[in-house]
DNA sequence: TGACCTCTAGAGTATTTACTCTAAAAATCC
DNA sequence: GGATTTTTAGAGTAAATACTCTAGAGGTCA
């Protein structure tokens, strides 16, 4: 029932997280997918359709995550929010890895973007108001919105950054899940001083449930030098 | 006196952050300063060699803005560092951008940049630590790496991110200095949870000094229809 | 069975782009 | 001023890659 329009997303995101979109050429897409590169460009009319079909995906998934609130948010829901933002952002890892490039190639995207920047932002402060009015959060208007700028900011460079220093890492899935939880932990630091009540009580147990071991971090920034033939 | 091959990181540096570096072939480059391929050639062995020298360049400067401290610290010096971070950032604002691809190709750049990141990150950590000392801010060591990690993440990504937006706006100096100024606003909250004394009362006038007025923020998520001919 | 439409194959191409090579100009040295 | 070395020009090339084009397989409906 998977078409092979879908397919081809999946396998180019794949591809595109993997190595770059950069390195990936639409045959190798094809050729990934036992299929012709004639098929692929009968679907896609350009590998811009590919990316752009992405991430019309990735805005999609990412908002499912950061439902509006409806009624008194907990501590736990927070969370939640959190663990939805970057797991959708490590989907689409390698849309804010060449964001830039996209961006400056296709105004139409660019359009896209901004506009799902800010309504993803918007949507952002409507959830830290909703905190606020559970008691769990104190913070001023202007402050939930430098916080929540700098969220974006984080959650969408983080996947980029470990990544990028550890390439090696992808497809050992547990250290994958060990950064993508550290990366929360980051965003809980960012966070944390504004915690109240609850949210508060809880902080301590949050940040080491999420906070990777030293031994992971410390292989962020240590040279790992690969073992031959380890591909 | 200024060499050809210092001429050529110039001009690379600059038509990479305007136009990205996967944009920019080495023939742009070389009829940009006005010489042959071949010239080029003989300075530069390959495109990375280009982007490795200006790596370091970046690195150096990056690491002057962050002398360790010697002596008791302001709230003024705390003020210098950042701007001066940014200030590198912005400058090697391509390197971040296309980060991930240049990581990806080039382990002997990742080696280098995993220990400088490392570096910059444990200089900040002792400068960080000089402002406790200064009773400037309080924060425990914990909270310090978090902070700095976050502060890291967010420098190297602001640039990107504003550039990415609104790249019709490359050129317009004023523009682009407002955007740089609202990035250290960024780190300005960042931080803000944990000042104290002097920092803490200055707090409010650096927010509102550095702050880009609503309609320059305004311009970064609204959708600028750029006149046409207004390359 | 035949007409029609969707989907697929796969060889092929036009273009881009990083890079080479040879020779000559310019600078330096004695 | 001649010899040698450094720097430059610029035409050219090999490889990569996004994309095209034609032909045909497979399904559906009459």
């Amino acid at each position: 029932m998977t078409g092979t329009k879908a397919r081809i997303l999946d396998t180019a995101l794949a591809l595109f997280n993997r190595h770059g979109e950069r390195n990936v050429t639409t045959n190798h897409i094809a050729e990934a997918l036992g299929i012709s590169p004639g098929n692929l460009y009968y679907h896609y009319r350009n590998k811009a359709a590919i990316v752009s079909a992405l991430f019309d995906r990735y805005q999609e998934r990412l908002l499912e995550w950061l439902p509006a609130p409806s009624g008194p948010l907990t501590w736990q829901d927070k969370m939640r929010y959190f663990e939805g933002i970057l797991e959708s952002m490590w989907q689409g890892r390698f849309l804010h890895r060449d964001l830039a490039h996209f961006l400056l190639q296709d105004p139409e995207l660019r359009r896209r973007y901004k506009t799902f920047v800010a309504a993803s932002l918007e949507r952002g402060l409507s959830i830290y108001q909703g905190l606020r009015d559970s008691g769990l959060i104190a913070a001023s208007d202007e402050e939930l919105r430098g916080l929540l700028m700098n969220t974006w900011l984080l959650a969408a460079s983080w996947p980029g950054f470990t990544h990028g220093l550890n390439p090696d890492a992808a497809g050992d899935e547990n250290l994958d899940r060990a950064l993508l939880r550290q990366g929360v932990y980051q965003i809980i630091c960012l966070e944390a001083p504004y915690l109240r009540n609850e949210a508060l009580d809880h902080l301590d147990a949050m940040k080491s449930e999420y906070r990777a071991s030293a031994a992971t971090v410390d292989l962020l920034f240590t040279d790992v030098s690969v073992a031959p033939g380890g591909e």
